[in-house]
DNA sequence: CATCTGATG
DNA sequence: CATCAGATG
């Protein structure tokens, strides 16, 4: 596979984009779009940069459905992303490395060498996510310290100044909903539970992909999709009550009610091209600091997975 | 993956070869050739065209190493191959096709309807052999007739008026040589106790990927694969007592003595631009009518597979 | 270094 | 329609 690489001019300066061109935001590709929507447009809707005597940062989450196969991908760097997006940390989930294919891979940003990787143990190949940071975190920890859920490397945690940055891979409910009571039941509440225990010392920030829609404008077709994993009334019900209920706020629906915004389309049949996609990634965030997060938003134009980047910038 | 597509001038016209082109009858890859030894080429060792007052027949034989990846290579094209060797009957081996892709492909040359198949039903996606023949055969038989040796699909048998053709894809030893045994005492066995039989009738033909090298002038470097499948010493007598020395002649090496042709190359290491490769792949016929045998050749520029075609132009 | 399957999403 | 693994050659 190609990535379509596109040329554009930033800055003066005619680069090549690590990207697939593809304007999911043009459309907006909800079966019965409730009066008022309107799709997510970065181009319009990101506020102005913040400028260089704010304090900052950001962050940058990402499942990239398989590093290998995502660096592997011609016209794909991410040296080149780094730059362009300019984070301070980057989030990864469906990394699906061994642990001996960290070594190789590990320092893949020049200037983020503060990497710390989780992998499946249980099955090889499968889920596993990474942080890969500018600055030095004062503490990491792997999993949820509940052995039952940690041995598919689907949560690692960095603590920095003034907030602990989680980032997940929430299971997948699975074909025939086989995971679904398993995903709502210890899952969901374990992490909330812990990550209400670290919010007793500091805010939390939880990104990643929770691989649930929480709402009817978050799924292009949500009639269709009533039983599908992601979007059934336990995944949604449990979003509410573990993470939302409990002061976390999502920061991207918060900035933006009434925003038809995508970050996962499944490969099959083109779904990216025509928009019809799924909003499963988020950075959800104390309710504390809630009202720092400047600006949550989607890059629904780089490609090279089924899922595209979220970025959040943060006032500190 | 793209197949090389040459450009080359038969006959007169340009015409696209759907075919990888290496030449590596130009070399001659053997750690120590013996004095005489020559490569096979050929464009220089092959007779003239019969003329068409000559009655004969053109079989031609090819392990493809996955039929329905084969047909994907971009530029290739069976009808092509068809039209530029004029085989009458085409004899393929590793086809991995299951039963049920059988259906589509079937008739995938134009003028080529009677086209008989054979699929592994223990392992799917495994072995699997066909017949493909511009002319009906009288009969066709599937396997040995031994139902412990014929869940693979390893074996098709076409009668034609004055021969049984049979298209073999013999038991690979496998890796620690674990099949040897079976492969050496039961199948090899069973088939030249079948041919045997059949021979009672009509003469026989024996074509397909054999499995075994049988003469060091076979293979690049005989020292180190004495334990390698397909050039054991148990390979290799089985190969003598059970087709040889039972009056079953290897057409190539009779025509070509002191010649080396490959019709294998591993795709490991390149191993196919320096010809460093096996011949595994045979035409033996009764010696009822190995004189009849005008032409035994190798198409060592075919690609799209490891092994490359092989062809018996046969009087009649 | 290819093919295939089968699991997973 | 992608990723990955593992079997096979």
């Amino acid at each position: 596979r190609t990535s379509e690489i596109v040329t554009e001019v930033v800055n003066g300066d005619e680069v090549n984009l690590p990207i697939v061109k593809t304007e999911p935001w043009t459309i907006l590709a909800h079966k019965k779009p409730q009066k008022g929507w309107i799709p997510y447009n970065p181009r319009t809707m990101r506020p102005p940069p913040l400028t260089r005597d704010t304090k900052y940062v950001k962050l940058m989450s990402w499942n990239v459905n398989g590093l290998r196969a995502l660096l592997k991908l011609e016209g794909f760097s991410a040296l080149q992303l780094a730059q362009r997006e300019d984070f301070d940390v980057l989030c990864l989930q469906e990394t699906k490395l061994q642990e001996k294919d960290v070594e190789e891979i590990k320092y893949l940003i020049d200037g983020y060498d503060n990497t710390f990787w989780t992998c499946s143990v249980s099955k090889l190949g499968y889920s596993g996510t990474a942080i890969i940071s500018r600055v030095k975190p004062l503490s990491v920890r792997y999993g949820l310290g509940i052995s039952d859920h940690d041995s598919e490397g689907r949560l690692v945690t960095a603590e920095f100044d003034s907030f602990y940055l989680l980032n997940g891979y929430v299971p997948n409910s699975g074909d025939g909903l086989k995971r679904l009571s398993y995903r709502v039941t210890e899952w969901d509440l374990s992490l909330s539970n812990y990550m209400k225990e670290l919010e007793k010392s500091k805010p939390v920030i939880l990104t990643g992909d929770l691989n649930c829609a929480h709402e009817e404008i978050d799924i292009f077709n949500p009639a269709g999709n009533k039983r599908s994993a992601g979007f059934t009334d336990e995944e949604r019900k449990s979003f509410g009550t573990n993470f939302l209920s409990r002061g976390f706020v999502d920061t991207f629906r918060r900035q933006h009610p009434g925003v038809v915004g995508y970050t996962y389309w499944g490969y099959r049949h083109g779904l990216r091209k025509t928009n019809k996609g799924w909003r499963l990634d988020y950075f959800l965030v104390s309710e504390s600091i809630a009202d720092k997060a400047y600006d949550s938003y989607i890059l629904p134009d780089v490609g090279g997975s089924d899922h595209c980047p979220i970025g959040l910038i943060l006032k500190l």
